[in-house]
DNA sequence: AAATATTTTTAGACTAACCTAAAAATATTT
DNA sequence: AAATATTTTTAGGTTAGTCTAAAAATATTT
């Protein structure tokens, strides 16, 4: 048995080694976790003991196969929660993802499953983010960011990198949402501001949205 | 903060002192909590330090008002969540119950009271069983189990007391569900069996049958 | 490459929830 | 009411996950 500890440990191990790929030092897992480096390291002993995790003294950690298929997994009914409470009990975008910190725990193969079918197989979560299906699977959509987009050229809005409250109701109130096609009309060099046309309008926006807004080419 | 564990004693305590009015035992909390006497005098001590509990030694436990208020709410969060699984997500109910011993536990206030909304604020779960609302109220329906039933009268199926995956197949089997309408025509004094009338059929239903089948005069 | 700083690990201790075994209180039989 | 049985509590110990403080390893600076 995996507890709901272990399983919150390999979901950050997860996050912090780029999916899954690169070695994660324990200093970092102890930030994310909200714990001391000494607590990490008994932690890590144990994933590596569950081979869940590969660890060699003072090399980091990185996952196993299982630790990965247990990360997938978690991210799986983590993301389908929060299509739920978004899509079904009228849960705004920023409110979602505490209430599916613990949703995602619950075990259940049937119920998440039906869930899923439920919500018509969702593809990607209400902030944009792929959602992998019961093999684990899931495509990585190549999404860049505003700031670094091309003038001239058509994308549209795929995520978000900041999830506050106060930038995801500024972008409703400007009508950006996920699937909103914008076209880049002007970078400013001065402030790094930029001008993009949507639907019916022109608008300028700040270095601080472009680097928190992600895009992909149409 | 109240832990998973201490919600779980509560709930026990909350059942077996038939809905926190009575005196409850400490084998019997160590029975259905699966676990040792001296264990359950730990929990009870700490309740009662907590003021869920009122505890004196050797004289067994009840739920103060706050016990009650925190047994109401995790049994409204079982039941709605049961509906939902039942209703949304096509689970028998048999098999909802265990699902919901995990769902019943996240603390949201705004999911549940979502949720209820969402499920158009059921009255009842699948089993019957009546659905507190927010201010933790729910009515009691006056109900009485089969084996007591007159002879001639014309009931609605509202409950089971048995809620085995075998009993409840069983009535799917003979189309009995909640909300089917029986006529009782004959007690058998020898074995105490029950002959019953259903829309297109006659059957005939043992002792055992009749004890766990709760219905409501139509 | 030596000195210093940072990161990581070890050692020993704490709490919640559990256990076993024995003692104490209560209940039942004779 | 004395003897016996049952129930409940206490005492002391275990495990998972956490902590602090000190030691060890690694990384960075001079």
């Amino acid at each position: 048995m995996i507890t709901l500890t272990e399983e919150n440990y390999i979901k950050a191990i997860y996050h912090l080694g780029n999916n899954g790929e690169e070695t994660v030092n324990t200093n970092a897992i102890a930030e994310v976790m909200q714990t001391k480096a000494s607590s990490v390291t008994d932690m890590i002993k144990k994933l590596s003991e569950k081979k869940y995790a590969n660890y060699k003294k003072y090399q980091g950690v990185t996952l196993t196969k299982d630790g990965r298929f247990v990360a997938v997994n978690i991210i799986r009914k983590h993301r389908l929660w929060e299509v739920f409470l978004v899509e079904k009990l009228n849960f705004s975008w920023d409110e979602v993802h505490e209430v599916a910190e613990h949703l995602e725990h619950i075990k259940s193969e049937k119920l998440i499953n039906q869930l899923d079918a439920f919500l018509e197989f969702p593809k990607h979560d209400p902030h944009g983010d792929p959602i992998p299906d019961k093999e684990g699977n899931f495509q990585h959509i190549e999404k860049i960011v505003l700031a670094k987009a091309e003038i001239g050229a058509v994308y549209k809005c795929v995520g978000v990198d900041d999830t506050s409250s106060s930038f995801l109701k500024y972008l409703d109130s400007n009508n950006i949402g996920l699937g909103t096609i914008i076209k880049i009309k002007h970078k400013e060099p001065y402030d790094n501001s930029i001008k993009i046309e949507l639907k019916d309008s022109e608008i300028v926006v700040s270095q601080n949205v472009a680097k928190n807004l992600y895009l992909k080419k149409v």
